[in-house]
DNA sequence: GCATATCCTCTTATAATATGAGAGCTTAGA
DNA sequence: TCTAAGCTCTCATATTATAAGAGGATATGC
């Protein structure tokens, strides 16, 4: 195994309580909270703040500094996640032979990132696009893991158009589906899109095991028999799990 | 002076490469762009991908993580440049005893950051509140240095409001005096919103030397003497000068 | 299908470098 | 003036990063 450089890991700990601290804390507080000496905390600030990483608005009050808004300068996280899944996606394509989405929830609507076709297409998303959150697989994943406030003005805000039967269009029982779907952890878009179309959706935590994303396998709706819903919702979490470990390795690392 | 934690700027100058390649570069690349050897190189990336500030897509691709992103969450960068130049914006002042002005350019309108009050309060600014960039000295400063397209861009939408006899209506002419402000570095409002304010404005640059914010210094009209600007300048160029070294320590450090 | 190149990973001896205890400084406030 | 909080510095020590080079994996070309 390639050995890590821990003077590198104390810094990231200490960037991170720093950017947590939002001014609020002082060194010697924020060293303790990371545990490292005081001494080494102010070295590693001083060499941080040479950087641009932090800056310091007077004793006591540190900041993450700007630099850190520019490392990200013309570069779209959304393109990032899309690309590191892709291999992932094409794997689980290829297996289930079905097409398999990413999709992120971004105001209120469900933004698909990344899409693999291993059968029959289906599907007609594309990369890029957007579409309404409350009658697919994904979109339900992503609704359900709001943060309560955010998903009751969703709730509140319709209206839900009745595609199909299926469509859940009353405001309570998408909260009661909603409900369900945090309970046993995925979601099933049972042909609420399309009659003939149903989908498996899992959610993507990130490091603070916050839903960030969510992953989805469709196919015709005779395929999704339970004991193959079952298996194929391990197998997405699974995936998920990997996933997530690439893109936030400290959900599981050190 | 304290002691930098070398490895610590290593690894930023590589993240910083990374951020740069956009996934287009191969280690190897990467390191020979930074000066480190390949297995030095390899560590840390190894290091940073364990952190999640780097990912990698596939052999020679990698990427800056979403780590990154998260690490500004809940922070809003202008919060912390405010908080950070308020001092230096204080001292200038009390010195002049005028009103000093920090504030960048967003959405074709200028966002005031911070306003520091020396002498009388002339000038009805608040901070966080939007103004027509037009026709002030940080409004001109900032277009001055927008790039070309965005500049034109904003030229051609006007309309540009006369508020007073001095306001730059005609696009053609704004244009010139935009050219000007490059060429002198600082910009003049000659009581182009109200006949008896006048300000001097100069740009503040990050670590690649782009425009970022700008500082002024407003009077009494019949305050700004040519001498006055003059030495004014100088003085504001300075300030100016340390706050980009405090907010973006590359400028000048290493 | 083989050859070649590219890129990455690992091992290891060496010396550089981070480490952290503790002492001392600076500043703000009482 | 005194006190305390917060920061900075010094220095002996050994941990730790270092980088050359060899080897492995994967892609690219023929």
């Amino acid at each position: 195994m390639t050995p890590r450089t821990h003077s590198l890991e104390k810094a990231f700990t200490l960037l991170t309580a720093v950017a947590e601290s939002r001014g609020k804390q002082s060194l010697s507080v924020l060293a303790e909270r990371v545990n490292l000496p005081l001494s080494t905390a102010h070295r590693l600030v001083s060499t941080l703040e040479g950087l641009g990483l932090v800056v310091r608005e007077k004793k006591g009050h540190y900041f993450i500094g700007p630099v850190v808004t520019d490392l990200m300068r013309n570069i779209s996280p959304h393109d990032v996640m899309a690309r590191v899944s892709r291999p992932f996606l094409r794997d689980l394509a290829k297996r289930f032979r079905m097409t398999v989405h990413l999709a992120v929830y971004e105001g209120e609507m469900v933004t698909y990132l990344a899409k693999e076709i291993g059968g029959r297409n289906t599907v007609k998303t594309t990369e890029g696009s957007q579409l309404e959150a409350y009658c697919s697989g994904v979109g339900k994943v992503l609704l359900a893991h709001l943060p309560e406030r955010e998903r009751e003005r969703y709730l509140s805000e319709g209206p839900f158009v009745r595609l199909t039967d299926n469509t859940i269009t009353d405001p309570a029982a998408l909260r009661d589906e909603l409900h369900r779907i945090i309970r046993r952890g995925y979601a099933i878009d049972d042909g609420e899109i399309l009659e003939t179309l149903k989908c498996v959706a899992v959610p993507l935590k990130n490091q603070h095991g916050r839903t960030c994303a969510a992953l989805s396998i469709s196919g015709r709706a005779e395929e999704f028999t339970q004991t193959f819903i079952r298996n194929t919702v391990t197998i997405l979490k699974e995936t998920g799990r990997d996933m997530s470990d690439r893109l936030y390795p400290s959900v599981s690392g050190l």
